[in-house]
DNA sequence: GTCTATAGGGTGATAGAC
DNA sequence: GTCTATCACCCTATAGAC
């Protein structure tokens, strides 16, 4: 479930060892760890001691794994831009199987909302600015860019392109997710209405109900 | 600027004293330099000791006029929703001047964007939940729950009404002021499709763009 | 009402022994 | 690599002198 942290090691050529190996895999309990505690304490409520505890250190220690409490939000960040792609790598092979632009987006609106919703914590981590200092490494950060420009590139492939289009279409589902996250957690009052806003959008941007292409620009 | 906090004091018949006024004051400014602050660290950022300094006091002074920290989170809710209510209190002002629903629902739209923009710190404390502790009097909840069901209510009269109707028009309306706020502050990539955003739900939900009144249901 | 003093907790981070 | 010990802060809140 969680994306693979080895190559957290620097990428010689040398062949891991067995003390390479439990330093990685003590590495990513810590990354778990601290994905359970910022769920329970919140995102800015993560405590390095009590981090360090739940896997068995002491405080101190876990600065020979990772080099403070941001590079910590930056290991999670960039995992969670990870599984947003790994979401959204398939989203285009089922193009034999559903031909259909407003059903496929649908699929793509349903991918994206559920992910939002299966975590709230990872949203607010990557898609809200909300902890003071926190700033990704240009590293992962690329990782992110990464990620929301293949998403950006099949909406394209479906006719959702140009500036305006795509943004308002990011607010639209953000918008949606964000009600639900905040004000109806774990139930569906916005989740059910997600096809609703899809037929809106669409209906609005020229994208077909149904084989027949229809081109908005041609209308005006 | 602020919402006027005089009344603080319990509404007795008795003309209030010069001490009483001076208390109040000192309460206003507190409540004003609690926003101040917020918004340079952040909502939860609010330290009393600072507080209190900033007002010049010392930390424990405070409890003399406010109960403890989510006291003073309360006020500034309080009165968050007091100016939201003030912003639409002449929104129907206009009807004679302005009779098409969709003109005066884009100027709605205009005015909780702007509201929302203006003071994100505001909006955060407002619509999302993310004070840890924090939860709103009965008392001010009230004043809550007045100024959004005065603003349900306009809108219902221009034909936006039915559960999902509302939920999707928050959403669509949250989803631009988040994304302006965080993705592109002190600028306008989202401000400048508000009006579109508005035509695509006006469309959606068969409110006419001319006087000519369309009725989606009776096109099904 | 305002202050000093302090209780009683928390935090991230570092030095240095082992 | 891990630990103990500690530094150097931060915080909210209360007691009691003035």
């Amino acid at each position: 479930m969680q994306g693979s942290a080895v190559g957290a090691e620097e990428a010689t050529g040398a062949a891991p060892t067995a003390r390479d190996r439990r330093h990685a895999q003590t590495l990513t309990d810590i990354v778990d760890a601290a994905w359970v505690l910022c769920r329970e304490h919140g995102l800015a409520g993560l405590s390095l001691r009590e981090l360090a505890t739940s896997v068995g250190l002491r405080a101190p220690s876990l600065y020979s794994y990772v080099d403070g409490k941001d590079a910590i939000y930056d290991r999670m960040f960039r995992q969670g831009y990870e599984q947003l792609h790994e979401a959204f790598a398939d989203w285009d092979d089922d193009l034999s199987a559903e031909p259909e632009p407003r059903a496929r987006i649908k699929d793509g609106a349903r991918r994206f909302f559920d992910f939002c919703v299966e975590d709230p914590v990872r949203s607010q981590l990557l898609f809200q600015r909300t902890i003071p200092g926190f700033e990704p490494t240009p590293d992962t950060y690329a990782v992110a860019v990464e990620a929301l420009s293949l998403v950006a590139t099949q909406l394209a492939s479906l006719g959702l392109d140009g500036p305006g289009v795509l943004d308002l279409w990011t607010a639209l589902l953000t918008g949606l997710t964000d009600q639900q996250i905040s004000n109806d957690p774990g139930g569906d009052r916005w989740s059910r209405l997600l096809d609703d806003a899809v037929d809106m959008f669409c209906d609005h941007h020229g994208i077909p109900a149904r084989g027949r292409r229809t081109n908005r620009k041609d209308r005006r």
